[in-house]
DNA sequence: GGCCCGGTGATTTTT
DNA sequence: TCACCGGGCC
């Protein structure tokens, strides 16, 4: 790759950006101007023409989605060459990083990240601990205030100084701040926040490895930069302190991070931190129709809090918005799908990967799930849970990890009674005060529970069994692939079958994950260089996904605002655009969220290339079954009229769920024969009596086994699994179903 | 002391 | 819908 080619495709700035290569740099301009193109074709320069070493160049991202995005932009201009960069999300390279350097700060590498949900577990024990009220302070609260804290560097001991009128609630705060703290510490813990806090304590601390970091990361590129919060900042300005060749890029009118601390001034403060600074401005839109644009910018100009900056683009009109009003939110799912259906139609060289439909909250994936499994059309939910969050994986990694470290007490605590083995919360509490008054590890304490006198003797047999097995499986780990190893644990501990007894509507769904697990291993086993247990434990917590067989798979594409951020779609359905959801509720008093909300509406609209879709409902599920009127959002109206144009619905659906009209149903039928068609469900039907396990035909889906019942008479709902694969929550009263 | 069942309250966005 | 808590039962 030369220069020539790698500028060829770049307008007169961009070119400016790349050709750039040394000193700090700002790219500052508007959506789908070309920021990432820039940032990207300016990694392959420096490789490719100033013979940079890959691994001299750090390029940092938000989110693990744009850092994929970005990879695969980057491999394309360089193939091999790109190997060796590090690329990836702020947290996910401070955690390489510190996996290396952590014992200078008194960790041992083998530390464990703590996610979300263990982040909570722990607040809750320290809450107890402290007997702080958990009404008062939830952990929920406590975390939030911790993590707000972490992300302006505040430590516990500073904490209050650095509240004005520190209130009780911020009293009772710092007390658990400070405990917390030192749980993380007693398990050899790190919390994502911690990565990040860590890595410049460390560089703080010890001169010599921040230095020996700037010399390795000589150049420092940073994507989105309106996002970086305090800490963020200081990391990069601590790294590019000596060479100072960094390159950001960013747009403040997509800062939608505020929440996690971001601050729009790091970008704006950027000629003052680097006062020999280069800033470089694109205005020219490629992405999107001009329509398109033109929306967006009416949108955002609404904004009072802002650089006023414009963007242009010489691409057509297009085609105009389309904006739908459905009567519920099943409605709003159906339209989707069916103006999905009608494009494919009419356009065949358009792919499912070509639809984006975006939301505001991850709750809202359920009814478009649904949508989208009832007409067959294959779609991929970006976000939400990932794969190692889940129940299931995560308490299989607990037992592979309290195989590897004893030490650690989440784990153990979260699998030590599962399945259950008549270890509950006393003896839990028993040996916990053991530990702490004979300053061992739980599990040192359950080694020694014959010291605990108020054991009865058949709690200790338990606990005792318990021990010896886990002491088996360090044995057996030595003995066997990682896989198999996992495969034994599962079995022995009673795990699987634990799995394969509990009934539940997603009960295959966690078999299919635990052997996704399995072949994880495997796949770590294999491909990696230096493979062990405790290397494939090591950064599991920060790996999002594991479904790279769906990278191929043609599918539409499901994800909140604020994970489409970066990526561009043909068709894109903004979805929910209702008041309380986008803008949000909490954001609906205070002017600078509801600036920020706006800004994600922005977002969402810039994603478009060619066709763009604002749907809302007038009823909408609040939690379960509740149906509240909702208002379309004042957003709708902020996009100038005549660029609108109101979809009136092509699905017409009787009120009652699992019936359509049978008119709509050929009708479509003659559409489109791609995919499956919905058929009309009689709705007469005599109750018949369901229970779990029997076997039921269904008119269209053919024979399934029940696998969950729910309620009686005619409000009872079952879980099937059809023979196909398919498995669906049914209402008895109108599935008609028959036992066979 | 442990387990199961039924009632209750909660919900933003990411790493 | 789902996770959590408390009460009653084994
Ligand atoms: N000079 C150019 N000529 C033609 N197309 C371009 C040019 N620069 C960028 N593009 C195209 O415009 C689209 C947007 O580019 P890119 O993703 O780099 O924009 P961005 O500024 O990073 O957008 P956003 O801030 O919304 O993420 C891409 O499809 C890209 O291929």
């Amino acid at each position: 790759m030369d220069q020539e080619t790698i500028l060829k495709d770049l307008n007169p700035p961009q070119k400016e950006a790349v050709v750039t290569w040394q000193g700090p740099l700002l790219i500052l301009a508007g959506a789908g101007s070309g920021k990432t193109r820039a940032l990207t074709h300016r990694i392959a320069y420096l490789i490719a023409v100033q013979n940079i070493a890959p691994r001299q160049i750090l390029a940092v991202t938000f989110t693990n989605r744009a850092a994929k995005e970005m990879r695969a932009r980057v491999e394309t201009l360089l193939d091999d060459h790109a190997k060796g960069i590090m690329l990836g999300t702020f947290h996910s390279c401070c955690l390489r990083i510190l996996r290396r350097e952590c014992h200078h700060i008194g960790f041992n590498n083998d530390f464990v990240i703590y996610d979300t949900d263990d982040q909570s577990r722990i607040l809750k024990s320290v809450l107890q601990d402290l007997k702080i009220n958990d009404r008062i302070v939830t952990p929920r609260i406590a975390q939030s205030r911790i993590s707000r804290a972490k992300n302006k560097l505040i430590i516990p001991e500073k904490y209050l100084q650095s509240i004005k009128e520190p209130s009780f609630l911020d009293e009772q705060i710092v007390k658990v701040y400070k405990k917390y703290q030192e749980g993380l510490r007693a398990n050899g813990a790190m919390d994502f926040d911690d990565l990040i806090v860590n890595a410049i304590e460390l560089f703080d601390q010890f001169p010599e490895v921040a230095e020996h970091y700037q010399d390795r990361f000589r150049y420092v590129l940073v994507d989105e930069y309106q996002d970086t919060n305090h800490m963020q900042y200081k990391l990069i300005r601590q790294l590019t302190k000596k060479y100072q060749n960094i390159c950001c890029v960013g747009d403040d009118d997509q800062s939608i991070y505020g929440w996690r601390g971001a601050d729009i001034k790091n970008i704006l403060n950027f000629e003052s931190d680097y006062p020999e600074a280069k800033i470089i401005r694109l205005e020219q839109n490629y992405r999107s129709t001009s329509n398109i644009l033109k929306a967006a910018s009416a949108v955002v100009r609404v904004n009072r809090m802002r650089k006023v900056k414009e963007l242009w683009t010489k691409n057509q009109d297009g085609s105009t918005i389309s904006a739908f009003e459905a009567q519920t939110e099943r409605e709003e799912a159906d339209e989707i799908v069916s103006q999905i259906k009608k494009i494919m139609q009419f356009h065949p060289e358009v792919k499912l990967n070509d639809f984006a439909i975006l939301y505001r909250t991850n709750a809202q994936s359920r009814s478009l799930e649904n949508g989208f499994q009832l007409s067959r059309i294959p779609y991929t939910v970006v976000g939400g849970l990932r794969f190692y969050e889940r129940k299931e994986i995560k308490d299989a990694l607990a037992y592979l990890r309290l195989v590897t470290n004893t030490v650690e007490e989440m784990s153990l605590r979260r699998i030590i009674n599962v399945p259950r083995r008549g270890i509950g919360s006393t003896t839990i509490e028993r040996l916990s005060n053991f530990s702490k008054l004979n300053k061992c590890t739980m599990y040192q304490a359950m080694e020694r529970c014959d010291e605990i006198a108020t054991l009865s003797s058949g709690l200790k047999r338990k606990v005792i069994n318990f021990v010896d097995m886990i002491e088996r499986f360090q044995e057996k780990k030595k003995q066997v692939p990682m896989d198999d190893f996992a495969q034994h644990v599962l079995q022995e501990t009673g795990y699987y079958a634990h799995l394969k007894s509990e009934y539940g509507p997603d009960r295959e769904d966690r078999l299919e994950n635990i052997q996704e697990l399995l072949s994880a291993l495997k796949t770590h086993e294999e491909e990696v260089i230096d493979p062990s247990l405790e290397n494939f434990l090591a950064d599991v917590t920060l790996v999002a996904d594991v479904d790279q067989w769906d990278d191929d798979q043609d599918s539409v594409t499901l994800m909140t605002l604020h994970s489409a951020k970066g990526l561009e779609f043909k068709y894109v359905f903004i979805t929910g655009l209702e008041e309380g959801l986008l803008p949000h509720f909490s954001s609906l008093e205070i002017p600078e969220q509801l600036e920020e909300e706006r800004r994600l509406f922005y977002v969402g609209i810039t994603r478009a290339q060619e066709k763009l879709f604002l749907t809302h409902a007038l009823n909408r599920n609040r939690y379960g079954n509740e149906s509240l009127p909702s208002t379309p959002s004042q957003f709708i109206k902020e996009i100038p009229e005549e660029l609108i144009e109101e979809l009136t619905r092509t699905t017409r659906r009787n009120k009652r769920r699992t019936k359509f009209s049978t008119v709509e149903s050929s009708a479509r039928k003659v559409d489109i024969d791609q995919y499956e068609q919905e058929v009309e469900a009689p709705e007469d039907n005599d109750s018949i009596v369901l229970k779990v396990g029997d076997q039921v035909r269904h008119p269209s889906w053919g024979v399934g086994e029940i696998l969950t019942c729910k309620g009686k008479g005619d409000r009872q709902k079952v879980t099937v699994r059809f023979h196909n694969g398919m498995q669906k929550r049914l209402m008895v009263k109108f599935a008609n179903l028959t036992k066979v």
